[in-house]
DNA sequence: TAGATTGTTAATCGATTAACAATC
DNA sequence: TAGATTGTTAATCGATTAACAATC
């Protein structure tokens, strides 16, 4: 992994997207691969695939192509999945249930160590073998165990005095599922899901296509059925 | 909702955040505030969210700022939430109970009517209200009741066919969970969550910054703790 | 050797930032 | 009126695409 110029992060965040096609290809026995052809499979320009590869080095070789198996591996190890990372995941609500009840993540080398929540009818239980524990003993296990990443899947009013607290205990990555900007120091590392934002840009685009200058409230009133709001759960 | 010029992605996918601080700023009563405040707030430049607010009319007043609230119900036409949406989840996995359950949805107007899955176990039961019912029924359903957005979290190898047939029966809104790219008409609007890519993205980051050109193996060694690949649910 | 395809430089396109006249 | 701040044009920056010489 070259520390020398720095990767633009629209580069980055194709790297998955290259990784699952070429681990497809793996799988279907295809052992080479131009970057045209790559590039007719993702919907991308050849051009992108050669530029975005070269930010890490020369993978392929003139009049060939491509080596599946062994770029697959290269982007493997570029990503860091070649190696194991111990994550925590707070607040044990449905989304944290749903993370560690997804055993994908464990074939991957993503291993959930332990969940944190407040709720005393969780601690104490286990998920898929997980054990879930008070946060009041996160700060305790934060310090004598290696966590990489901490999954955070509480309410915004909790999730940034906890986002803080972990950078301070030396918690390196933080996967944000709550739907509020955390403020964490620079050598903090943090990933956005934002579900909610996600799905408001789908309706916009909804909108944007087929009710463009429509009066809305038509709308509100033919499909419109009445919901009662519901107060329970915050989560996420 | 002007249908004029094509509003570039990078500015749609800001707008919830905008709409997220507008709304807090509501709650804390402010009534006005200038484009450097936000900037401020945000952590953006004060001329981005000018340009960005632009593009669907002058909401500001020279020499005052922006009135908060005004501002704030202008974003939520924009983003069409002064309607509501009727939504299905396809896969009745542990994300797509997760959404189910997640009461904040319908407070925003994202109404789930129906599950659908394969699973016998499943079928039949109730997700807080929400029934669940076998995948074969999804025909009818769709072609009888108005859906605006369906929610896939079922496994890759189901995905794309669900997502055809969907398409087909007049869908026009995907929220896609699976790790897939779905191939679907343009008149269909895909927007994917990809939560493997989004984590793998984060640990691109961390090790750039903690692990740069050093000998992973030894992390490997150092943290490494056996983990034995598990076969249960490739939801997701 | 001839054909194919990379790696890489140059050109284009799009998005962000800066600047400032218009105006509340 | 004077001060503040927008709306908008122009300048800059970054990312994508095109082109082609290098080379397998």
């Amino acid at each position: 992994m070259d520390s020398e110029k720095k990767i633009s992060p629209a580069v980055i965040n194709r790297l998955p997207r290259y990784y699952r096609y070429l681990g497809d290809l793996l799988e279907s026995d295809i052992t080479r691969i131009s970057s045209k052809e790559l590039s007719a499979k993702m919907n991308i320009t050849a051009s992108q695939i050669r530029q975005d590869l070269n930010n890490f080095g020369g993978f392929g070789q003139q009049g060939y192509g491509y080596n599946v198996e062994y770029l697959y591996n290269e982007i493997k190890k570029i990503l860091g999945l070649d190696r194991l990372y111990n994550m925590i995941v707070i607040g044990g609500g449905n989304i944290g249930q749903a993370l560690v009840n997804y055993t994908n993540f464990e074939k991957r080398g993503f291993v959930i160590k332990a969940v944190f929540d407040i709720n005393p009818r969780l601690i104490g239980m286990t998920i898929r073998g997980v054990e879930v524990y008070d946060i009041d003993q996160m700060e305790e296990y934060v310090k004598n165990n290696p966590v990489d990443v901490a999954i955070l899947t509480l309410p915004r009013s909790q999730a940034v005095k906890v986002a803080n607290d972990l950078a301070k205990w030396g918690v390196k990555g933080m996967w944000n599922f709550s739907h509020v900007d955390l403020q964490v120091p620079d050598d903090v590392l943090v990933e956005n899901v934002h579900l909610t934002d996600s799905l408001m840009t789908l309706l916009y685009k909804i909108n944007e296509m087929y009710y463009s200058g429509e009066d809305m409230h038509e709308h509100q009133l033919k499909d419109g059925l009445p919901v009662k709001p519901v107060q329970e759960n915050e989560e996420l």
